[in-house]
DNA sequence: CATGCCAGAGAACGATCGTTCTCCCTTCGG
DNA sequence: CCGAAGGGAGAACGATCGTTCTCTGGCATG
């Protein structure tokens, strides 16, 4: 038998890793039993439905994402350093084996018609993405709306890169945010 | 009885609208019956799978949308304003009643790990648009790698109306193509 | 009018899903 | 040593899916 959270854990790394690369409706809760090898009956206590979850793996992946991408911008110093720095992430990540699109892309366009509470993990994702880039341009005295320009292009690269499968989104991504700050910044 | 073309027509009017609003596993054949008022009989006749179905509305919807977007770039006449014309069809778009986001970035979350067939379609679909885009900046003299650029924040741009759900996203794109046309236009 | 054919309606089938239940074994407190 | 509790393995259940089959009725052709 295993420990409470272990099992808590084991479920989650696994559910997350097949809903990501198969899609959430192509696993099914036996085959997330067999890759943890957490029993049913454990599972279904600590998760009552495959609803909860689905959103609890969201939930997860938005907070090491949200780390992920601090280790990334508190290397560097300057906001400009630290917006790039974002884009950095953005392509080691493209190159991470198994990539295939942003899982809370893939998410909602499955379930967002159909799980409103999907729908809301997604959108305060997306939405944190946003804040965070906006945070960073305010502070070099920039409008918001070009952190909300910034992160178009960041959604645009992760959708890019996992379609047409190549980490020249990646470069492209990059190559227009400094587009976009140059342009701002000339403006000023 | 209804006659072979028209039942076709039906069929993919029904199943397209369907997929697109509630995804395509959460859509049952029988329900494309109901809607289309096509027995399920000639329903396979016509496609003899799901599968078939589902390419085939997708490839529809391609050229259903490339054609759409003709109708934008056509009605002026310099390429900048052919480009920023893009951007106001996504912002028609965006705005249209039950948008739900791209059906191709939909499609290639929900099915992309599974379905080559589909998976090429989506690939082909936006390669196809940032061939556009990058003709347009190539006939202005710019590297096509701005296409590239503009390309994803179009996507971008589809992926954050949909979630985020406001047509600011559309704003934000054509401004954000302004300036990268802007900025690349200076450094020449 | 008789006959053969095709389409529509819907039952049927086998598979799979999310979820629950049964049975058995281990473990631990008295 | 005994008994109760709880967890593991997997069967079971009801629903739904994609796909096929059956039956029936109308229609065209002789």
């Amino acid at each position: 038998m295993l420990n409470a959270a272990t099992a808590e854990r084991r479920l989650l790394d696994t559910a997350q890793a097949l809903f990501y690369a198969k899609g959430i409706q192509a696993v099914g809760m036996d085959e997330i039993r067999e890759g943890s090898g957490v029993s049913l009956k454990r599972l279904y206590q600590l998760f009552p439905s495959k609803e909860e979850l689905v959103e609890e793996t969201l939930r997860r992946r938005s907070a090491a994402i949200q780390q992920a991408m601090n280790q990334y911008t508190e290397s560097v110093d300057t906001p400009r350093e630290q917006i790039l720095a974002v884009f950095d992430y953005l392509k080691d990540w493209f190159n991470a084996p198994n990539f295939r699109g942003c899982a809370f892309i893939n998410s909602f366009g499955e379930l967002g018609g159909n799980s409103a509470g999907v729908a809301e993990i997604v959108r305060a994702h997306k939405k944190e993405l946003a804040h965070t880039l906006s945070s960073l341009v305010t502070s070099m005295g920039q409008p918001s709306s070009l952190g909300d320009q910034l992160a178009l292009l960041a959604n645009g690269a992760m959708v890019t890169a996992a379609i047409v499968g190549t980490d020249q989104a990646a470069q492209d991504a990059k190559a227009a945010a400094i587009s976009l700050l140059d342009n701002a910044a000339q403006a000023a």
